[in-house]
DNA sequence: ACTGTGTTCTTCTAGACAGCATGTC
DNA sequence: CTAGAAGAACACAGT
């Protein structure tokens, strides 16, 4: 079909389809548009990357938009909601607003209801849902992007609850599910009630093979020739073999997948070897500003092991890069600066990052549940091969496995060449996944008795797929026992209800048990302040840090300290019998305390303890002892032991962030990336953000430490500075060089000398005008200011309450600002 | 003394979603 | 039982 003759869709898109050039729909398309989609049918497409859903999923939203509808796209990733968000917005000449809504970015401007098409990750839709969204009832097309994630563990049952409960508020729902080719879509299609369209059509050329010897062997019978120099470098030779290309061709990018992080470090390294041989002279400076850049992101090894590559035209990536380097690094590879990227399985299933030549490397990883190297499934494997082959670049896209020994190439052939890929099963009968989705379910009105609630689950995948109903009643009653013993919800007869806690835990998108851990620790916290403060009190540790100086902190800001007369007469206070006039400075819980709370909690991924930790942390775990929430575990009865030694070391990493220890330092600390440090202090602020919300709905006095536990992970900040952190444009390392300064806070900001203040932001006017305006001062301009007209005092001494170690770290973790 | 090469031993292991509420003198 | 690569540490031979 032509896209001339496409009917339904708002006018001036089909033209505009044919301006692009996408004259004739692709046959998977048009076996689409022929199912009805763009009539409100719904429909599973089975199709691989890279061959037009894309412009399925535009044909059905946009056709639905025409109709008066409002359409919804499903990603399973952050970087993915940006992508899609962009390509959507060409059409907004054509009147479609086009929204993004993911937990750490929202549209800008009006609010979600005004826009015809709205990108959100799934998690976030199920949030809305949860939260009743305004205009979630508006909804008339939804589609789920890479639906074949509904086999995993952990998100899929949140994917397949959303569509559930999407398609019970509207059940004429236009659901389109874009899916991997999978070995069961069919199953998948039944579940959705929609018409399957399944093919392993693609506009470019695939060829799968392994390379063996000195050649790459093909499924098509053919053969290429890439001879391996002595010392068994397959993966170097295949990468030059790309860039050599065939003449006339253009140079070959090629994108390696290897097992971990540091394999893709090390390969990235020898890569660079070879890329460097086919870089021009323009492309060498080019690719120095790129690596400038990649510095500038962080100031890191990680960062510099990686401008070190790139400035030879090669890059890694994995989850540790920090997302600037990933898009960074993403974006030269599109432009063709990067010559070659060896990556973990991130890249697989991000954005897209079309390739030459694909290697799979190693094809087996590590599993710790399994026990040794597991083979990735066929479908992971499929998944990156299809990363093969640039449009309008590429004849055709090559994929290669690579084996020692012609054993492993049958196999190879075998086992991923030739194999479809494995059936999608529903993850949902496992018990924390309905623990967190019962009760939402419950919460937000969806079921209010136990039969409603097994009702609406026959309405999931799991339901469609398993032969056995029973196995989930018995999880759902152990679950409803669970949630009833933790106060989260009651019976009633045979209602169902959720209590105000409840109902808080489920909006707060908090895993029940997390919020059972946050609360116990809290109560706990209560129960025994004036014991444990004693104990604190009665140390002179050098982790008296958050024990001094009054609070010249922002306003409506309160030390837990300063409530304890407040909290006197109180619940909370009470259990600590007559003590309760124990007078300290001293905050309690310490922000230790509270990081590890939220850190030994399930929505808490922890750090991994290597050789040697297991003994700093345990001697840790001893010297803190009084800061913990709740029993410590025993080292030596207690298998739980060392999940709490994991949440230690996580915690501590958290308390190094919030104590301004340098980001370099951090990551050398703990064995992490730059991106890992991000990544942690995100969790931690959320779960911070719901105990702080937990705690004041229980009135625990705790609610004021909390939230200063939670500023300083934000900020990465001691105390003293989440006055002048707050204000935009002041990040940890120049709120901290403002303080030492003289200006402490954000009135110091309006009132101190100008001098002084472009002195501490190392003469940098528009940064220092920047920063004024958004303290609110009313003469910004620094024009005419000389830094050097500083006062020389300009370093007050009035930070005692540090002792000399902690002060030298700061120093030392400044001296690289810039 | 320095350097290159071969051998053994230790170490370590992918990824990443979510709340809330907006600001100022 | 259901691992294997990288890199450090070490040993040794050649110059």
């Amino acid at each position: 079909m032509r896209t001339a003759d496409l009917t339904g869709l708002p006018e001036g898109i089909p033209e505009a389809l044919h301006d692009e050039g996408i004259e004739e729909l692709y046959p998977p398309q048009d076996e689409a548009v022929e199912a009805g989609l763009t009539d409100g049918e719904s429909l599973v497409a089975a199709v691989p990357t890279a061959s037009g859903k894309t412009l399925v999923a535009e044909l059905a939203m946009l056709s639905s938009v025409a109709r008066g509808g409002k359409a919804l796209y499903i990603v399973p990733l952050r970087a993915l909601a940006s992508e899609k968000k962009a390509e959507f917005e060409r059409w907004e000449e054509y009147g479609i607003d086009v929204g993004v809504s993911t937990g750490n970015y929202e549209s800008s401007g009006e609010w979600l209801s005004s826009r015809d098409i709205i990108v959100a990750t799934s998690e976030k839709v199920d949030s809305l849902v949860r939260n009743n969204a305004a205009w979630m009832d508006q909804l008339s097309c939804v589609v789920a992007d890479e639906v074949h994630l509904v086999n995993d563990r952990h998100r899929g049952p949140t994917l397949e609850v959303t569509l559930a409960k999407l398609r019970q508020l509207n059940p004429s729902l236009q659901v389109v599910a874009l899916s991997a080719t999978v070995g069961n879509a069919g199953e998948v299609a039944d579940w959705l009630d929609a018409s399957l369209v399944h093919s392993d059509w693609r506009p470019i050329d695939l060829k799968m093979g392994v390379h063996y010897g000195n050649a790459i062997t093909f499924d098509d019978g053919s053969q290429r020739e890439v001879p391996v120099g002595k010392g068994d470098r397959q993966t170097p030779a295949l990468v030059a073999d790309a860039l050599e290309g065939d003449g006339d061709d253009d140079q070959g990018s090629s994108l390696v997948f290897v097992n971990s992080r540091r394999n893709a470090e090390s390969a990235a390294r020898r890569m660079a070897g070879v890329t460097e041989q086919y870089i021009t002279g323009d492309e060498r400076s080019e690719l120095a500003e790129l690596a400038a850049e990649i510095r500038d992101v962080s100031d890191t090894e990680t960062s510099e092991d990686l401008a070190k590559a790139v400035a030879k035209g090669a890059a890694f990536h994995h989850a540790g890069l920090a997302s600037e380097h990933r898009t960074l690094v993403e974006d030269a590879f599109r432009d063709r600066l990067i010559k070659c990227i060896c990556a973990t399985p991130t890249l697989a299933a991000g954005v897209n990052t079309p390739s030459r030549r694909v290697v799979v490397r190693d094809w087996q990883r590590y599993d710790g549940d399994y026990g040794g190297m597991k083979p990735l499934d066929v479908l992971e494997v499929h998944q990156m091969m299809g990363r093969a082959g640039r449009p309008g670049l590429d004849p055709y896209g090559e994929a290669v496995l690579l084996s020692k020994d012609a054993d492993s190439r049958d196999e190879l052939f075998e086992r991923y060449i030739w194999a479809d890929a494995e059936d999608v099963h529903s993850k949902l009968a496992a018990e924390p996944a309905l623990r967190t989705h019962l009760l939402a379910t419950v919460a937000s009105g969806f079921a209010h008795t136990r039969e409603g609630l097994l009702e609406f689950l026959d309405q999931t995948l799991y339901a469609t797929q398993t032969d056995d109903p029973g196995r989930l009643e018995q999880v759902t009653d152990r679950v409803l026992d669970y949630l009833e013993v933790n106060g989260f919800i009651e019976f009633e007869d045979q209602t169902i209800r959720a209590t105000p806690v409840g109902h808080t835990v489920s909006r707060l998108y908090l895993d029940p048990m997390s919020a059972a851990e946050i609360i116990d620790g809290l109560r706990w916290a209560a129960d025994h302040r004036t014991e444990k403060l004693r104990a604190l009190e009665g140390e002179t540790t050098s982790t008296s840090r958050s024990a001094e100086s009054e609070p010249d902190t922002t306003a409506g800001f309160q030390r837990a300290s300063d409530m304890v007369a407040a909290a006197g007469d109180e619940e909370g206070g009470d259990s600590a019998g007559d003590d309760s006039d124990f007078e300290s400075d001293r905050t309690y819980p310490t922000t230790l305390g509270l990081y590890h709370l939220v850190c030994r909690t399930p929505d808490m991924y922890q750090l991994y303890l290597k050789s040697g930790d297991r003994d700093t942390y345990t001697e840790l775990c001893y010297e803190r002892e009084p800061e913990f929430l709740g029993r410590v575990p025993s080292e030596y009865e207690d298998v739980a032991f060392e999940d709490w030694l994991s949440a230690l070391k996580t915690a501590r990493l958290l308390e190094d962030w919030s104590d301004e220890v340098d980001e370099d330092r951090i990551t050398e600390r703990y064995g992490v990336g730059p991106g890992d440090i991000r990544g942690k202090v995100e969790t931690a602020e959320w779960l911070l953000g719901a105990a702080e919300r937990l705690a004041s709905e229980l009135d625990l006095e705790s609610v004021y430490a909390v939230r200063e536990a939670k500023m300083r992970v934000q900020y990465g900040v001691n105390e003293e500075l989440l006055d002048l952190a707050g204000v935009r444009g002041v990040g940890r390392k120049r709120a901290r060089r403002l303080y030492e300064a003289g200006v402490e806070s954000r009135a110091d900001l309006r009132e101190a000398g100008k001098s002084r203040i472009l002195a501490a932001l190392r003469g940098r006017r528009k940064t220092a005008e920047n920063i004024l305006e958004a303290a609110g001062r009313k003469d910004p301009s620094m024009d005419e200011i000389d830094e050097s007209d500083a006062p020389d005092d300009a370093v007050p001494d009035d930070t005692g309450f540090e002792t000399a170690k902690e002060r030298s770290d700061q120093q030392a973790s400044l001296g690289d600002f810039e």
